[in-house]
Formats: structure tokens, C-alpha cells, sequence
DNA sequence: CAATACTGGATACTATGACTATCCAACCAC
DNA sequence: GTGGTTGGATAGTCATAGTATCCAGTATTG
């Protein structure tokens, strides 16, 4: 065990923590005081780091998307379903009126299948920008939608077509850990835009 | 304040308490034991929820959002980058090397700017992305830029241009709030494109 | 005008989550 | 055989985000 704690920077308590809660799969044991850990552990609590810190779920909701991609379930359509609804952000499933996602959704003309947690959570961040005072125009929303569908298009092309189970793994953790990158990179974007859209530069104007 | 909590929908106690951690300020002090409360209580309440609840800041990082939007900085580039520095994913500011981050602004041509938050926001993201074995492409990392650069754009055009004050606000707002919003499209996005492209339907396929 | 109800403010308490530390007995390596 | 690890169990810690209680000073109303 040392192993795997040394290679991966994770303290032994908190691997321990982990073995406990069910996160990390326990070794091969080999008697009662010792166990074999392999590479598969170590890129094991990779993943639960990236999970938790970076896309900054809990270690409960880390369990259900590393449960789905160790036993994805029916189809993909449903297991990302499953994953989706344990990423951020949360939107409790008693019955709001979805009215906000909607008509989001009829404006872009995309599928909408309310049951799909997506838009729940999509009706959640819609009414908080607009409690805020910042509502959604139709005119962004389809600026939004254009660019997102593209990218979304670029996700797709990348899932492995073979294998189902592969597929199904791609898509979880694309979904979850591409995020942040995204968002980051909006940030960047507004950085270089303004510069060199308006002359701002860094350190001032 | 039983006006306030009840077209809120926040306990009083937690207003309360919103109050003690310096979120919400004050009302104005009518005798030693009551205080007007008015519509700015209330959307200042829908703010820290949004910000909380759906944007998933914790208090204290409400706390620095909210100071920044009451009392900006010098100048929107330092502001937004305060701004951006409380929002997930959560880099250490400890001197982690910015090569994947550098790397990927350097390929899209943007500015680069190590001290901007967020680069270390994309180096985190990204390292993280490698060691689960899910590296970014150049390609991919092209087609995410140009349209994100795009939906940047979109963003910039809606910011008052007028005065400098609410523009500052008005960033940091849009930044932070509008994120879950692009989460959830992109979600909802897959949905449409695989339910367009492979035929795939909700309820399986 | 007196009883009751409701404030604002201070203080104390609780619940949850994510670890972290301690023990212990069995081993394995020398 | 004996000292240092290991796996496993149990208990303790710390931070966060509230809740709950108390209190005394109004305000209200019969």
C-alpha cells in the first residue's frame, strides 16, 4: 500500500477513507496483513481526485459516477442521465414547473425530454440568473446554443464507437471533467477578447 | 424583516446569519429593535442564494463575489480576475508550473496572461483531464476554442458600456451565473446531437 | 395602560462531510 | 524472534452552514 501512496500523493488515511467508503476497490489480498495494489489503484485515486477536487463533487456523488462507469447500466442514454444528475449544479427533482427550460429548448429546436435531469437543472440556472436581474435573452440563448451544439458535436465525434461499455465510460467522465476546462477556457476568452477587441490590457487599461 | 423572510423564502434565522457574515447588510436602523428592510434586501437574498445554491460557492466565496460586485477594484481586468479566483475550479495559487495551460492559450493564439486566475484554473483542468487518460487534443482544444471564443463575444457584447461601474458588475455577475446555463446546454446539447446523429432515443435506444 | 407579540442582536448549539489519528493483532523480513 | 509494516476497525478532529435560545427593548392592541 505504501506503493500506491507514494505514487499517487494521496495520504494513507485518506486511502484508507476511500477503501472504506467504497471509492477505491480493496487490493488482492494475500493474508490477512497484506494486499496487492497495481496501476489500476493508482489511476483509480487519480480519478477520485479529479472528481473531487477539480470538478468538485462529494465524495457521495464521486461514488455514483465511478459506480456508473464500472457498471454503466441499460444504455448510455440513461447512464448519463444518472451521471449528469450527480454533477453540479443540483437541482432537487420535486416538481418545479420546467416552463424557463422549455421554452429554451423550443427556441434552439432541440429534443426536449424533461425527465432528462439536464433540464431541471438547466430550469435552476435559468430562474437564478433571472432572480438576479440578468435574465436569458432569446437572441444569447441561440448565440449559446449554435456554439454549445458544436462543441457538443466535437464530444461526440471523440467516443469511442466499438465498444458500448467504452462508449458509455467516455461519455460519464467526458461530460464531468471537460466542464471546468470549458469554463476556464470562457474565461480566457473573455480575457483575450476584450483585449483585443477593446485595447484592454493586462495590468490596467 | 418577517417581510423580507417571507418573500425570500430564507428562514430568518439564516437571514440572520447572512447578516452576521456580512453578506447582506443591515437595514436601516429604526429604534433598537426594528429595521427597514426593502426590494434591495430581497434581490441581494436572491443573489446569495444563486450564488451559493447554484452557482455552488461556499459563504465565504459569496462573501468575496458580493464585495466585489458592492465596491469594485481599480479596473475590470483586476476585478475580474478577483472574481474569477473565487469561482470553481480551485487552483492553489502555489507556484504549480502553467505548461499544459500555456501550451493550449499559445495554440489558440490568445493572450497570455500567467497571473490571470484562470490559467491556473486551465492548467489544473487540464492536468487533471491527462492523468484520468483523457488528454486534450490540439484539435479538440482548437474547435473548443473557436467557439468559446464566440460565445465570449456574445457575452462582451451584452456588457453596458456606458458607465465603467456596472459594466465591472456586470461581468462578474455574467461570469459566475451564466456558467451553470452553458453546463447545462452543453448537456442538453449531447442529448440533441446523438439523438440527431446516431438516432438514439430517450427512454433507450 | 398593561399584556402580548415581535424585533435585533448576541451566544450557543447542531449536523454534515471529509478526513485524520490511534489501536491492534497478524504477519514478513532479517 | 523481534521490529517494522499492513489491513481493518473505531474514534476523534476540524470546518462549514446553518439552527435554536435568550434577552431586553419596543410596538400593538384590547
Amino acid at each position: 500500500m505504501s506503493e500506491i501512496v507514494e505514487r499517487s500523493g494521496v495520504p494513507v488515511a485518506t486511502v484508507k477513507y476511500y477503501l472504506r467508503e467504497g471509492l477505491l476497490p480493496p487490493g488482492e489480498s494475500t493474508g490477512a496483513t497484506s494486499a496487492l495494489y497495481g496501476e489500476d489503484h493508482v489511476r483509480r485515486l487519480a480519478l477520485i481526485r479529479a472528481l473531487t477536487d477539480v470538478v468538485g463533487l462529494s465524495v457521495a456523488k464521486t461514488k455514483v459516477v465511478l459506480g456508473l462507469i464500472d457498471s454503466p447500466r441499460t444504455d448510455l442514454y440513461v447512464t448519463l442521465g444518472e451521471a449528469v444528475a450527480a454533477l453540479p449544479p443540483y437541482a432537487q427533482d420535486d416538481v418545479e414547473d420546467l416552463a424557463r427550460a422549455r421554452s429554451a429548448i423550443e427556441t434552439l429546436g432541440w429534443l426536449y425530454d424533461p425527465s432528462y435531469p439536464a433540464v431541471a437543472q438547466l430550469e435552476r440556472a435559468l430562474a437564478a440568473a433571472e432572480s438576479v436581474g440578468m435574465p436569458m435573452s432569446a437572441e444569447r440563448l441561440r448565440g449559446y446554443g449554435e456554439h454549445l451544439r458544436a462543441i457538443a458535436q466535437i464530444d461526440i465525434a471523440q467516443v469511442p464507437s466499438g465498444d458500448a461499455k467504452a462508449a458509455i465510460q467516455y461519455a460519464v467522465l467526458g461530460t464531468a471533467l471537460y466542464e471546468p476546462i470549458l469554463a476556464a477556457l470562457r474565461r480566457l476568452a473573455h480575457q483575450d477578447v476584450s483585449s483585443s477587441e477593446l485595447g484592454a490590457r493586462p495590468g490596467g487599461a
